[in-house]
DNA sequence: CATGAATGAGGTTTCATTCAT
DNA sequence: TATGAATGAAACCTCATTCAT
């Protein structure tokens, strides 16, 4: 059922006993605290057992190899964002477009700058390839959820709703990006967000179509 | 004003000789080459070397580490973009809001997919630690120049001209960056130019107030 | 008698409960088991004690070492081709030499190649350093049974039994050997038995003096 | 042409000046030297680098990895080996049967024996996985040259030849290994070559038919 | 100037063995 | 007694960089 790739990055074993599931915990947490401290290409094995107050002998008995530790904190980052975003989206569901872009908006920016510093490692973490595809399936979880809730709402419908919906996306991550790598200025970092509930909503009511144009 | 690291990044020497002006590009192009069809964990400077067809000694003469090379494409590349958009905008200096709009998105996503494959290699590059410096300093040009054009548009101001920039810029560069990286359904490929010029144009006429709003 | 370093590679316990002798044989038939399907640079301590069902814990309460595993497989293998040819000797006594030659080789040959897998991975256990003692305890048994029987044959005589056992014995492992590793065309494979037959017999004969020539 | 696995073990690259041609050399004369004072089970490619007196990385820059250089080492051997025999086996042609035998006994007998040392440490190489194709072939070139020399003998002819030479070949082989692993009494050890002649020859003349029975 | 052999620190990974539970 | 988590020394191998030729 899977792929031995696949399998190749997943974590090696479940953990039976509670004192595996502290040391699971502690370099899953070495992992991302290496990342932040000493950044992607100083992050080692050897490190992060360290840091996890491991051997590295025993970080290997749960994480088969160097990436897939990794996968596993991107792979955490991930859920979590695309979960914000998806409890977002399922609250706006029936809502007028502008609550839905404000709710949506709210949700991923504050899910991306809760941890700032997680965020910004981890665009590194994304970079080291075989991680694109951890990347395109968080995506598609998340346009499916936005898809799903545009439909409901009552006051706009879209003639090409996935392109709406990838466009929707696609314009929250661009700036939201550019902010957290630091490129933006000061203004621009306090106004995220009401400026991507500016861009998000002037976009998709250029594209919808009024739902009943009559009344 | 520039601190020795940075120094450090820069070509060895500038040449002047034919034969050195082949070699520095061979080089440059290998790099390219190599970043494609390796990936960039398996770029080393001896593999470059080989692929352009001289000696790592050589490559050293030129680039005094593998770092100033990745600095050298990627500063390119940028460049590129960079002078695309600038060339844009000088185009679209005192034209309507919605032309300059057209323009720039244009020459932007022309010159990002002109050559796919190097863009989407280089998003590697930048994540390589120490290029997010290059990545700043090319949006910050980009940045000015296109607050100079809005600054000139007949039909609108805006109050916030840096803000309006930086969105305008990041809301390129989000859905560009989605697309070239895989995660977009094949519609929104085709119209990318298109869609970017409804989100960006939507964006800019919420934020402006109308030049002589009387007339 | 024993060194230290002997007595390092003995079982550690002998079970005398019948759990324990369950246990014992099944790391035992789990040691066989890797070394085919694995490889010897692949058997692990670990592996064998998956493979056995139980933990590697319980594997060295009754194998005091890695060592200690292999060389009781090797011993019992050895044991059991030694105790082949020690029965066929046995039977062999006071037969004609061309009846002991048949008996031996047949009772050598079936030996090896009753389960021809585990003789060829024991050639590799075998090579692991210090399991050459092993190799020529076996052998010293086996020349000593084969010397007891030639010394009954009523048809010949042999000035020198040391070297003439040597050479039968010997002489008997190189074909089969080459024949386990697979150098062998297949017709030899066939006539393995056979071949070995006239090669010992027609050697024996010639270093062999008639018992009573004058009678 | 080449399958990858087989490159693999080949070496890494040919050296263009003087200096590599000493290095490359030294290596490979470290590897024996090593495996003869440490062992098989203690051959690491630092100590081997060490011994040859360069670096790890030079080692490497030959020697793609580790089995590679056991290949070269074990492949000089077999080729030595299998050039005696083939040597021994040309002067032979033409020559009565008796002749032949002993002339390749002797060849290969001196060969394996005079570097006892040598031949002894690649017993253990050789039981290294993948090296098996390697005796085979050195088996082949053997069989084909012992086979080409057989059928010139004036004095006997053989029905299945190459089951005559391969008995013939893996009869020398049985009882020189075991000489060399140090099972065998010493009276052996001396006649070694004396009583292999014997034991050949009384095989292949069983197994020959005279060339003209009636003359 | 160009070459490419040499360097060696440092990275990843394995695995025999121990010992608290 | 059985378990299996933890250990860590030690193995293999890479690659940016230097420097004698």
């Amino acid at each position: 059922m899977k792929t031995p790739v696949a399998n190749a990055l997943k974590s090696r074993k479940t953990p039976r006993q509670a004192r595996s599931l502290v040391t699971v915990e502690a370099v899953f947490e070495a992992t991302i605290q290496v990342l932040l401290s000493e950044g992607m290409h100083r992050l080692t094995t050897t490190r992060v057992a360290d840091r996890a107050g491991v051997s590295v002998g025993t970080l290997y008995q749960y994480y088969p190899n160097k990436q897939s530790l990794l996968y596993a904190v991107l792979e955490r980052h991930l859920r979590r964002v695309a979960e914000a975003v998806a409890l977002a989206c399922r609250q706006q569901h029936q809502q007028a477009l502008a609550s839905m872009v404000r709710g949506v908006v709210t949700g991923f920016v504050d899910a991306k700058t809760h941890d700032e510093e997680e965020s910004r490692a981890l665009y590194l973490v994304a970079a080291e390839l075989n991680a694109v595809d951890l990347v395109r399936d968080a995506s598609k979880r998340m346009l499916a959820v936005i898809s799903s809730m545009l439909a409901t709402a009552p006051d706009a419908t879209f003639v090409d709703l996935p392109v709406a919906s990838f466009m929707f996306l696609s314009a929250m991550v661009g700036p939201t990006r550019a902010v957290l790598e630091g490129g933006a200025p000061t203004t621009v970092r306090q106004a995220l967000c009401e400026q991507l509930v500016i861009l998000c909503d002037a976009y998709l009511r250029r594209v919808a179509s009024p739902r009943d144009a009559a009344v």
